[in-house]
DNA sequence: GGACACTGGTTGCGAGTGAAACTATATTGG
DNA sequence: CCAATATAGTTTCACTCGCAACCAGTGTCC
């Protein structure tokens, strides 16, 4: 272990620098091509996994604020990309799904962001993707683990 | 390679979430107990490295846009925990320093910071924390290869 | 059945961000 | 040497973010 800290070298920094350049990187295409932001995008993706979901739902699966939630769905509403369906079991909540548009132009998006992240990913190994993802879901935990130690 | 998209298989999202976390977790220490935001920390630690330095090579350093060096440096300097002196070689410029009471400050977070990351990463192996920053090199280095691609 | 706490979702703000404009200085080329 | 161009750093502005307050509807407890 190191006993001077240097940037560089700093798991934080290195971690936010990379995320950063990721989604900068392939947010150009659907940002610059599609007019599609990253919550909005988020959105998208979730709501083409399930045929109709609440927003509460979907602020549980992206990990977003529900107030980043509602706004990318008021402005995917505002372009028809996704319909609202009042729900009956509960009057302040609606159900979510994307449009026959919203559908078409996820099909047309999901292909190139994927080709993006094989491209990505060309430089490592069978064995380095596996370690990766690995690596992903033990600090995701380690990092729930610490949160739970603070919330008492 | 995955035929259909899941947000969480898809690495720009796990990427995001995860450095999001760990700087939520992190900038606990500095934010709250010390004031420091994260632009401020990344300049102090820069400055902590080399005696002096001009806000040009600070953003190169940290990866910062030019906008957020300066407002750093102006709040750090606000609260006398830097200082500038006049270039003679270009007088634009300044060298940027750390003031007595700066260096006093960071040799108290420094500490508790490189703690965190040791508690952070305790369920790693050597081996794993070896692969992680193998694999956030590759990355990154692959990062910058997309980017020349683009930029022509 | 009515008062009270709770929850789903939206809206109002203040804080932070970066692109672009700006100021002041430096450099280059004729 | 002067005009044009480039650079260091700051300021302006438009935008995104999330906390907090809010509104409307739901559940609970007496």
């Amino acid at each position: 272990m190191p006993t001077r800290l240097t940037l560089a070298r700093f798991l934080p920094y290195r971690a936010n620098r990379l995320a950063q350049g990721i989604s900068d990187s392939l947010s150009r295409i659907y940002m610059e091509r599609f007019g599609i932001s990253v919550p909005e995008w988020r959105v998208l993706v979730t709501l083409a996994e399930y045929p109709e979901l609440r927003a509460s739902q979907i602020t549980g699966l992206t990990a977003m604020d529900k107030v980043r939630v509602s706004r990318a769905v008021a402005g995917l509403t505002r372009r028809d990309l996704l319909q609202r369906r009042p729900c009956e079991e509960d009057s302040r909540a609606a159900w979510l799904s994307l449009t026959p548009s919203g559908r078409a132009l996820y099909r047309r998006i999901e292909p190139e962001v994927l080709a993006w992240e094989a491209d990505f990913l060309e430089p490592l190994s069978q064995g380095q993707r596996a370690q990766l993802f690995e690596l992903l879901d033990t600090l995701d935990q380690r990092l729930q683990a610490l949160e739970a130690q603070t919330a008492d």
